[in-house]
RNA sequence: GGCCCCAUCGUCUAGCCAGGUCCAGGACACCAGGUUUUCAUCCUGGUAACGCGGGUUCAAAUCCCGCUGGGGUCACCA
């Protein structure tokens, strides 16, 4: 007989910073694993660390997860998307600090039923004994040593209020992980000690909350990252205490940067230190500090700054730092889908053909939601890597139809770049759309695309090499051909990108030369390089009165 | 350092569990050519890996052992 109980999956992540990248593909995965299952996905906020977490990081979590689609069927409701968040079974509340009688409740039974013990020992005590541990070059270990002291002398004193912590008594039998992913894990007895599940300021720890919460919310199956596979035992162990059943676990194996190092906050905000102390200027961005004072300023903010304000410095000084958090990516201008199917090809492959043979990489969430299965998943460690990102991305921005890339990329402009959503409404986007489609890898890619457009008809640099090229190479037969034409785009009265590659091609036929011979000095002399979008797109999004204008100027410095 | 996990092109990976069809397949990147009014896209082709050493076997990328390397963990953080 098949178990009837329903795949529940959940996600818990503890608000003290954005969502990290590595969290999101957690919570892809622990989604699409429900998702496959018929099954539900949880949200569950940890915040029982009281002086890390917070209400905006909280908050920022859950946007990072709308924006990614991965909607979650019960957990905090989010404004704005009624879909999210409810509590349909009433296991809730989803904040741990707002359960504390639950795992006190539990506390209490596993202390009566001697299972577990109220311990005295200062914080500086137990320092001291670790200190001396590392020095010897052994792993630490509580020393249950005062065990010896009666069961009841130790609960007549927590309850007649002396300061403590509750520990596990651990069992000294061996515990088996048996792992989706990895397989069976044992860890004998002799790695155990007795650590604590209620801290000195009557929360509880970690693996308490997790173990009776995962428990009490019906949890069945547990994805997380493999830095919590040693913890497993101890979760197992506080299961078999406490008489719950063990969920199914799978620990993924961890993300890093190319280089092997961690891919962490704390090495943007390194980085990003780093990076603004050393910030060479020639003249200050900044009124109020000189040129020659600029160097030194920066140093002093480098100093006095919180890392939050020194990444926004950093990007206020152009600095670009590695995306980390799911923000960041948004922020880079990546599309979520791509961010979702490269995130979860980084240690699953789902093993399917093309219909070419070749193994399938491109899929969407829909794919996931029904094909996911720890199966397969590889087992070690992988490496980000930013620029199948970034093709994917491509990819995926180059699938778009052209409304939906206009929609997407005047969304972004309005959020991120103010200058280019009041430059281009979403009309001009949309004109826009087949010719920055395939030549943007980001949404902020887009920005350099039309970079010609942004800049005022009196102001373009041009670039002499291109300028000599096109223009005055060869008797000024580019020029000719340009004035010319100059002539021809005047009567034009539908000054869109169909009818003016009809005139380029018209006009270069009655002219007896080949498209390129026109088309450069066109181009040139509108945009200033000899690189831009098809010149359709080109006149057009800047219009007839600038394409004229841009011409008469070009033609008489020559 | 103890314990635990892992190991195929530069990177992500298929193949490994049920050894031969693998002088190892795909993707990204890179190189060369083609299409194209520039660029980009697109198309074709190419370079490139079983960490090392022992076993087991007629046969090992695949099974076993050791070494090396990478990672995790050893909190009153999660």
């Amino acid at each position: 007989m098949t178990d009837p109980k329903t795949t529940i999956t959940r996600f818990a992540p503890s608000p003290t910073g954005h969502l990290h990248i590595g969290g999101a593909r957690t919570a892809l995965l622990c989604w699409a694993y429900a998702k496959a299952n018929g099954g539900k996905f949880v949200l569950r906020i940890e915040d029982t660390d009281q002086t890390r977490s917070s209400e905006s990081s909280m908050r920022g979590i859950l946007e990072d997860m709308a924006w990614l689609g991965i909607d979650w069927d019960e957990g905090p409701t989010l404004d704005g998307h009624p879909q999210l968040g409810g509590d349909q079974r009433n296991v809730g509340p989803f904040f741990q600090a707002q359960r504390l009688d639950l795992y006190n409740t539990h506390i209490r039974q596993l202390i009566e039923e001697g299972k577990a013990y109220p311990a005295f020992e200062s914080p500086e005590e137990l320092d001291a004994a670790r200190k001396e541990a590392i020095a010897s070059k052994t792993g630490y270990k509580y020393n249950r040593a005062g065990l010896d002291v009666s069961i009841e002398d130790r609960i007549a004193r927590m309850d007649a209020g002396e300061a403590h912590v509750v520990r596990l008594k651990m069992p000294d039998e061996a515990i088996t992980v048996h792992d989706e992913i990895l397989g069976d894990v044992t860890v004998e007895p002799t790695e155990f000690d007795d650590f604590i599940i209620r801290k000195r300021d009557g929360f509880p720890t970690y693996h308490l909350a997790v173990v009776v919460d995962d428990a009490l919310m019906g949890v069945t199956h547990v994805l997380r990252g493999q830095e919590h596979l040693i913890n497993t035992p101890r979760h197992i162990a506080i299961q078999q205490a406490l008489g719950f059943d063990t969920p199914s676990y799978g620990h993924m194996p961890l993300i890093f940067n190319p280089d092997g190092s961690k891919m962490s906050k704390r090495d943007k905000d390194k980085l990003a230190k780093k990076s603004v102390k050393d910030q060479k200027v020639e003249s200050s961005p900044i009124d109020s500090v000189s040129d020659a004072d600029f160097g030194a300023w920066l140093k002093d903010k480098t100093r006095q700054l919180p890392s939050d304000q020194l990444i926004e410095l950093a990007a206020f000084l152009d600095i670009s730092l590695p995306e980390i958090d799911v923000e960041d990516f948004q922020r880079a201008g990546y599309l979520p889908g791509a961010l979702n199917n490269y995130l979860a090809l980084l240690g699953w492959n789902p093993k399917t053909k093309n219909e070419d043979g070749t193994d399938l990489e491109h899929f969407d969430m829909d794919y996931l939601a029904s094909h996911y299965t720890t199966a397969g998943m590889s087992k070690g460690q992988s490496k980000f890597d930013r620029v199948k990102l970034m093709s994917f991305n491509g990819d995926a921005i180059a699938a778009l139809t052209d409304e939906d890339f206009a929609k997407s990329w005047y969304a972004w402009a309005s959020k991120y770049d103010q200058p280019l959503a009041e430059r281009f409404d979403l009309d001009s986007m949309l004109m826009l759309a087949p010719a920055v489609k395939t030549r943007c890898k980001t949404l902020a890619d887009g920005r350099s695309v039309v970079g010609f457009a942004l800049i005022a008809d009196d102001e373009i640099e041009y670039d002499g090499k291109a300028v000599h090229k096109a223009l005055i190479k060869g008797d000024k037969k580019g020029l000719e051909l340009l004035i010319g034409f100059r002539n021809a785009i005047e009567s034009l009265t539908d000054f869109s990108p169909a009818p003016i590659e009809a005139l380029v091609k018209e006009y270069a036929e009655s002219q007896e030369v080949g498209m390129g011979k026109l088309a450069q000095p066109l181009r040139v002399a509108v945009t200033g390089a000899a690189v831009s979008p098809p010149l359709g797109q080109t006149l057009a999004i800047l219009g007839k009165a600038s394409v004229i204008a841009r011409i008469d100027r070009c033609a008489e410095g020559l």
